[in-house]
DNA sequence: AAATAGTCCAACCGCTTCAAT
DNA sequence: AATTGAAGCGGTTGGACTATT
């Protein structure tokens, strides 16, 4: 793994590179990741070191077992917004989203297992948890001028079975992530994730809010 | 002690989105 | 409107480590 036809680096990270990606982003900070392979004298494209840098050399990064509340916030943060792992990890203080996909993929093979070796008590668990699910595909990152959302038509989201509807309906009345609120089957957890608050739980502000901000950020309201 | 199987996680790859032109 | 390059994301891989036989 070592190494590439292209002459870029490839396979673990040596301390020395840690260390000049360190100093790289100490002194210039994050972004520009283009620009650190040159500068900061790495053999390494510039996607590996954006990767190594979020993922194992950023401060406050946790490491080891994911605590309780950290695991069950998961569960719920999985179930609302599915394999979308940098929000997840982004309501998780200090893991990555590799850490929270790795994590989910072994907790996801255990729950498997444990299901496939106890149809009891714990298969209904196993399937509140697992089971597929509709997903909420949230809105763009950001919002350019152009952007399909000011131009009448929304994220078309087939691929994550979301209808699709227009930008009145969206900033009108019907707003789409009423509808998050609707899922009768999930209404107590809903009721928990979205207004409970306080306790580490999820609360749909702390969500919507930053997106809210880049929208009128955006378009200047 | 050696061989094999299973697990974990760092890293890579391909794709999508966005902004600039 | 089309093109291009950078950034970001999720899926997947492969090697190191651990447990089991």
């Amino acid at each position: 793994m070592e190494g590439s036809s292209s002459g870029v680096r490839k396979g673990a990270w040596s301390k020395i590179e840690d260390d000049l990606l360190k100093t790289w982003v100490q002194i210039y900070g994050e972004g520009k990741w283009h620009l650190v392979p040159q500068r900061a004298g790495l053999n390494r494209c510039s996607k590996s070191c954006r990767m190594r840098w979020l993922n194992y050399l950023k401060p406050n990064i946790k490491r080891g077992d994911f605590s309780e509340d950290e695991i069950d916030m998961m569960i719920r943060l999985h179930k609302l917004l599915g394999n979308r792992w940098s929000l997840i990890a982004g309501r998780l203080p200090g893991r990555t989203s590799n850490d929270v996909k790795n994590y989910w993929n072994t907790y996801m093979r255990r729950k498997v297992q444990s299901h496939n070796n106890d149809n009891n008590v714990k298969q209904q668990e196993v399937e509140s948890t697992v089971k597929p699910h509709e997903v909420i595909k949230p809105v763009p990152r950001s919002l350019s001028k152009t952007s399909s959302l000011l131009q009448g038509k929304f994220i078309s989201s087939s691929k994550v079975g979301v209808r699709e509807t227009s930008a009145g309906s969206l900033l009108g009345s019907e707003n789409w992530w009423e509808t998050l609120l609707d899922d009768k089957e999930d209404n107590a957890c809903n009721n928990k994730c979205f207004f409970d608050g306080g306790d580490g739980s999820l609360d749909l502000w702390d969500i919507l809010f930053p997106l809210i901000v880049t929208f009128l950020h955006k378009v200047k309201l």
